[in-house]
DNA sequence: GATGAATGAGATTTCATTCAT
DNA sequence: TATGAATGAAATCTCATTCAT
């Protein structure tokens, strides 16, 4: 028997939509609760206030986001082959899902400053991924060993960001993942031994 | 005489202050005319809107930025100085200037989609002395030969903007300067031959 | 066997307890509901609507408070004695149950007009006693002859509200049944003959 | 030249006139304004919010009645001269002003604690004029020496406003000025030696 | 009788912009 | 040019009540 979706997923999956589809600002509580089929005061047994919305969206959808790429990672043995599948991963999730690129990559950035500062901790998890892949390439000297680890988390990060907001801003016209392989060419250089 | 400086660059300046101390969505008109020094009306006479004196205050400010930048890299010989230069004046110029730092960091941002799309028109007069230096690291051999440009340009703009924001975030209390030679090295790496 | 006691009253202490500790304007029907044990919906069986709850509330103690006033006074002979009898049971049923004076003092009056008019319809019980007391105190020439009524029981019952109000007011931190001989005596004088 | 009313008091009669009428919990903003003859927004060049409207509203219309009240007295040699004289204008006053009547007898006893506390701070000023009355009283042996200025107090002010509600809740039908003596002589004799 | 998840109407306040002076 | 008082649209959230189970 299937089982009914929880209200939950079903009021942050309409968010995702209506926030991309309209724009943050411009995503009213009631354009939600209409896109979830559900009454604009449910919203309010399920979340806080709006506020709590975007960021339990944040985190559910960084949440899977971790996840898989935490099991892809997880088969691989060199440092080179997991900070692929995490780039490859980075960008085909979002690939898949249009309107989960447009709010994390635009409009989630309007948020207001706590707000961003909640969802920068949400960020710390997958940060955290990146900081191991990249103690781990130095441990195995597959990384150069002066390799300054918040800087080449910072310059993969970084990379990988500006390149997912740049294909969104073109309406998503190239293949994003296909740039996989070259990002991740140009990220092992930058970390390579001289 | 000393000309009496046009109300223009006051107002703009104003809008830095204001918008850095206040944020993004407390920076109203009328606390920018306060803080210069003019009346409410007053800024319609010199900006057609709000949206205007923000992409105006973008403009204005990272054209000194580009102007300051091209006159340090046009003494320089190989693109890996050039490259060098434009990271230390990236820094150094948002370090010394620390309400343009947080506002281009972090309040702009929050703007809308429409208005990141103007901003990021102007922005393209940065990218395009990017591109310059990485074709002419190409063309002398500095560089790849099979480095993509606008990759390339995405990992470097994407690192900086990255450390910047990093910087910015942890309230400006390292020294982001000293950081040009780390980035810079991690980025001729990148763009590097084998 | 001890009959279960009936959730109509249950409701009604429960409305007394959270009025007192939350005000009027936050004595949500959940609110009451859970201080009663018992769910939302069932308030419902027992009450037409949230303002029956409260006119129930004020009739049901409002009967005890009459029906205890009454056995008091039954027993005195002059006027005089069943007036003191009714300030002082008016203080001290008051005095014993902080909660009540809270709500009937001060949270009770914040509703809208139409339902204080029908609280008033509960009241007049308790004025119809003020008045057969002042009658007899007229026919006994206890009383001035020429002592109006309606004019005497406003002073009687003012002032009583006005000094129960005054006592909530400042926390209940004088003892109130103390006032009651002092108050007798003006309401005595006001009420006497020249 | 007929100087133009400020917006102020404008809006302080628009208050009285919608609350009167509408009852306090249908005493929109909106409607206020629109009764004023301005737009919403101006109500807040001139009030913090909504309960800042209804404070000073009290401490406009009360000012005036403190006002008038004590000229009133001024003139008056004896305490029971100066009582009748507060009595019969503050009867009359209210007489004169049915919307005013309406508001601070029913409507504005519908606010909230925090409200009421700061109306009640306006209210010493009357209450004060009422204790020098009662100590002149006692000075002069106009008065019983052994009277509690306190209880005094809350018999003359609970006696007044008790018979004023009444009045209101009768929707005005009977004269209230009238009872100015009456109601005098009640109080005269409560206070006055054995 | 009892539950409690779901409903949806309704109002305060902000602030960019205008325009008469 | 410069002023600043006035405008008015727009959106979050609460809570009494219902009804399927």
């Amino acid at each position: 028997m299937k089982q009914k979706r929880p209200k939950y997923l079903q009021i942050i999956d309409a968010a995702v939509i209506v926030i991309a589809e309209n724009g943050y600002h411009h995503a009213q509580v009631s354009k939600i609760a209409k896109q979830a089929g559900v009454a604009d005061g449910t919203i309010y047994l399920y979340f806080k206030n709006k506020e709590d919305i975007l960021i339990s969206l944040f985190q559910e959808k960084m949440g899977v986001f971790i996840e898989k790429i935490q099991q892809e990672i997880a088969g691989k043995d060199t440092a080179a082959e997991k900070l692929y599948m995490l780039i490859e991963k980075h960008f085909s999730l979002l690939a898949e899902d249009h309107h989960l690129a447009i709010v994390t990559q635009l409009e989630l950035r309007q948020s207001n400053k706590d707000l961003r500062l909640r969802i920068n901790e949400v960020l710390k998890g997958y940060l955290n991924i990146l900081d191991s892949i990249i103690q781990t390439g130095k441990e195995t000297s597959e990384f150069s060993e002066a390799l300054d680890i918040r800087l080449a988390r910072q310059m993969i990060f970084g990379t990988i960001d500006e390149t997912v907001t740049t294909w969104v801003m073109n309406d998503q016209k190239f293949d994003l993942t296909a740039l996989a392989g070259s990002v991740h060419e140009l990220m092992i250089k930058g970390c390579g031994r001289v």
